[in-house]
DNA sequence: GTCTTTGCGCAACCGAATTGCATCTGCCGC
DNA sequence: GCGGCAGATGCAATTCGGTTGCGCAAAGAC
């Protein structure tokens, strides 16, 4: 299901120019796991990049939680918190993306980015109070699981 | 910090009328959770539901658990996810309240709901996509951490 | 008061994520 | 190319929020 294993092997070359064109420390478990990332139309839970993994660079999953972080941190991803209170990832595409909804089908679990659908830019809050980071989650059901 | 003790204990009554308006069998942990929860201005953890009655009605943890989802079963409360992965627990105050955003104050945690910020009615969802639930969260500082 | 249904407490369990520490390795300076 | 060192990895143990199974207790119907 999904493309065939070889675009993820593809996108290994991506991985590490970005790794590179941040100026960061190029390894092996890095590159993989943004290759990961990148070959994927949906946001990825640390489990489900592991197990992509598993077959060609086996990583620690210690170490994919800490590359996952890492990538966060230096906004080559981003982090989606889910109701079923696991982390899922996504490659950040283009460099100009900005804070935007999620979808998570209640049935697969699937979560897709809505890229195309802005978090409301000014929410009315209490005295005093002072906003940093908005978050908009539809749970539903996807195409697949309709 | 926060209101008297007392508070607390005067919600007692108010929740086992809850209960027993919604025909449900009236025990006497699940009025001290329903009376800890009323008694609060702020969404709880199950920990720190758990906290609140250790004095006066101690209650397992497991059951503090099962009490607060069959609290939100009954529309009695609601549960509001959160980015540390634990929910958080509010009672419903009046019976005619709609889909809220929420607040979480990313320095003490403190959750709030923001009850006259609904959640956006209609999203653009990709072909053959069905919403369900949609949830919107605000992080930040709140007054008091600001 | 008895009976049945359902909730409670306890202990064991689970999965996601984190931490501590010893070992390894990019990559900088030479 | 060749150290050397800061920093990344692997492994084991641990934390933490939440769940499950089961025997016992008690609510409330009669
Ligand atoms: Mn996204
Ligand atoms: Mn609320
Ligand atoms: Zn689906
Ligand atoms: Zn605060």
């Amino acid at each position: 299901m999904g493309r065939p294993r070889s675009h993820q092997a593809t996108q290994v070359a991506a991985a590490q120019g970005r790794i590179r064109a941040a100026g960061e420390r190029l390894t092996a478990p890095r590159a993989a796991v943004l290759a990961v990332l990148l070959a994927s139309d949906t946001a990825l839970t640390h489990h489900e990049v592991a197990q992509s993994l598993r077959t060609g660079t086996p990583v620690d999953r210690v170490t994919v939680y800490r590359v996952l972080d890492w990538l966060v941190g230096l906004a080559l991803a981003h982090r989606i918190p889910g109701e079923d209170r696991t982390w899922r990832f996504r490659a950040n595409r283009d460099s100009a993306h900005g804070p935007h909804a999620h979808f998570t089908c209640s049935s697969c679990g699937r979560t897709v980015c809505l890229e195309d659908v802005a978090v409301p830019p000014r929410v009315r809050l209490p005295r005093g109070f002072r906003p940093q980071k908005v978050e908009l989650t539809v749970q539903g059901l996807c195409a697949a699981c309709h």
